[in-house]
RNA sequence: GGUCCAUUCGUCUAGUGGCUAGGACGUCAGGUUUUCAUCCUGGUAACAGGGGUUCGAUUCCCCUAUGGACUACCA
């Protein structure tokens, strides 16, 4: 068996897409199930489009995410460059063999010319197809003779390379998760190969550069399904075998018709990029918002793949282990932020206490709070299970820093009674009477206490909680009075007593 | 409009020429709990429609519908 060699081949034209995340993903799967190489390619081909800082934001993306590239701009290799304008000398060589081949001819159609017999063909109700029915009525070195175009060239007017594509033929292609297709060259176009400012297009480029870098399988988005037989027929317009093709299904919209898109994330609160990206029209990303990236790849890992079994909580060495592209469905996948914030939700168990406190320890910083990692250890433990990220944890323990400033009028209404307010008097000197302020010793003081008063529990416990939380929710009483010690659940029940106590 | 691709619970999906069509997320109900949440148990819910082929189709074929991608000197 041949040597596996794969890539992602990214266009820095903006923030990378999860789609694209995606993509990168199942090539890294593929290349490390087969032992393979996972090449990283920027296709830069197209200027008008290039956005500072998209580059960089790719890389720190794969990084984040755990994507280790074998070749690449950064990695180096032995097919490099790895950048497409770097490679720019490269390209004008093979559109001419295709041109001395007889595959490929100039072009001097302006666009403006094109889009005008565009327009003309749509108001008539066809379709404008620059192909073997109108070429030899447009502007190329097919319509005009040797002298004309050669003097055309001579003049330095602008011009194309355009592959020529058969008249009727029947192609037949194969893809990895879609299967056999057929499509006759008379549907499709005389693609530009080479544009007038000297650079190919995505079709030549492409094609070399697989092509030079002994690429094995092609893994892209399935936006480029249309493109396929063009890139056969240019594979053996070279006389090259072509590689083997899968063309993966697109992420579409939560909610709605059509695909994935960034208004969707702002509309539905969810990103839709790894990371945050800060120019132009800022976007909010996985990673900020607080995503493991294990968490973040596990979910993309199961859209639009799965493993044939009932697990669905994966390592990335599991997912090397178990992932096929023949397990990866033909059908768009719709993006489900409610299960993303479950994969999260499962990661964050699997972290220890210590680990959580550590992270949790960072967010308090920022607010200006400094606990001690061991006592934070203990907070993290009494609330994990209930939350989703590091971030909830302060929603759910917010009051353990700071007495309630307002307490819930629904609350005590329902677990404010006649006799409350000496119930919990009674309780101060109770409590002040406990000499170690833990959670067994309390709890016993406490619970004693009640059942010598003869006091309901739940009424008891309820009014604590109000004075002491704010409102009716929380983990146990006991270890929250514990955590915040003595003086201050003394201090608490006082105010609570004072403010809605008469 | 043209070309190509797709279609199983609301969502991600498993699956088979004969199954009570399975799981997960969500949702609903019950239980546990001093509260809320978690958790546990249970329920809800799907083979787009119509023709074939077949003893029998969710599964194979065709048509329709719907959705999507592409239709640039963008990738």
């Amino acid at each position: 068996m041949p040597q596996v060699r794969v890539r992602f081949a990214p266009s820095p034209t903006g923030p990378l897409h999860i789609g694209g995340v995606r993509t990168a993903l199942y090539n890294y799967l593929f290349a490390r199930k087969l032992k393979g190489t996972l090449i990283l390619r920027i296709e830069d081909t197209d200027q008008t489009r290039f956005v500072e800082g998209a580059e960089e934001y790719i890389m720190d993306s794969m990084k984040w995410c755990g994507l280790v590239f074998d070749e690449g701009i950064n990695e180096g290799g032995n097919c490099g460059p790895y950048r497409q304008t770097d490679r720019k000398h490269l390209y004008r060589q093979y559109a001419d063999m295709l041109f001395d081949s007889g595959h490929a001819y100039y072009a001097f159609d302006s666009p403006e010319e094109l889009d005008e017999l565009r327009k003309k063909s749509e108001k008539e109700g066809k379709t404008f197809i620059y192909n073997a029915g109108v070429r030899e009525k447009l502007s190329n070195s097919i319509s005009l003779s040797d002298v004309e175009w050669n003097a055309k060239l001579d003049r330095g007017e602008p011009y194309v390379i355009r592959f020529m594509m058969p008249h009727d033929e029947d192609i037949h292609v194969d893809d990895i998760i879609r299967g056999h297709i057929v499509v006759n060259t008379g549907t499709l176009d005389d693609k530009v190969l080479f544009k007038s400012d000297g650079m190919p297009t995505y079709h030549l480029a492409n094609i070399v550069d697989d092509h030079l870098m002994e690429i094995s399988h092609v893994i892209r988005g399935e936006e480029w399904l249309p493109s396929l037989p063009l890139h056969f027929m240019v594979y053996r317009a070279f006389g090259w075998n072509p590689p083997a093709f899968a063309h993966l299904p697109l992420l579409l919209k939560p909610d709605g018709k059509g695909k994935l898109s960034k208004r969707d994330g702002d509309k539905l609160g969810f990103p839709v990029f790894p990371l945050f990206w800060p120019y132009g029209e800022k976007a909010r990303g996985y990673r900020e918002e607080g995503y493991y990236s294990e968490a973040f790849i596990n979910m993309l890992a199961l859209l639009g793949w799965n493993p044939g079994t009932e697990q669905e909580i994966f390592s990335m060495d599991e997912l090397i282990d178990a992932f096929s592209l023949e397990r990866v469905g033909k059908s768009g996948s719709r993006f489900d932020p409610e299960k993303a914030k479950w994969f999260n939700h499962q990661y964050l168990q699997k972290r220890t206490n210590n680990q959580l406190a550590l992270e949790f320890r960072e967010f308090l910083r920022a607010k200006g709070y400094h606990v001690d990692i061991v006592r934070l250890e203990m907070l993290v433990g009494l609330v994990k299970e209930r939350v989703s990220f590091v971030k909830d944890i302060w929603e759910q323990t917010d009051f353990f820093f700071k007495a309630p400033e307002e307490y819930d009028p629904e609350a005590i209404k329902k677990r404010w009674q006649e006799n409350t307010s000496a119930v919990l008097k009674e309780l101060i000197p109770v409590l002040h009477d406990v000499a170690d302020f833990t959670v067994p010793a309390t709890e016993s003081a406490v619970k004693s206490w009640i059942e010598s008063k003869g006091y309901n529990t739940g009424a008891v416990m309820n009014a604590l909680r109000l004075v002491i939380v704010g409102t009716l929710r929380g983990p146990q009483m006991f270890d929250i009075i514990s955590w915040i010690g003595k003086e201050e659940t003394i201090k608490r029940i006082e105010k609570g007593l004072f403010v809605i106590g008469k």
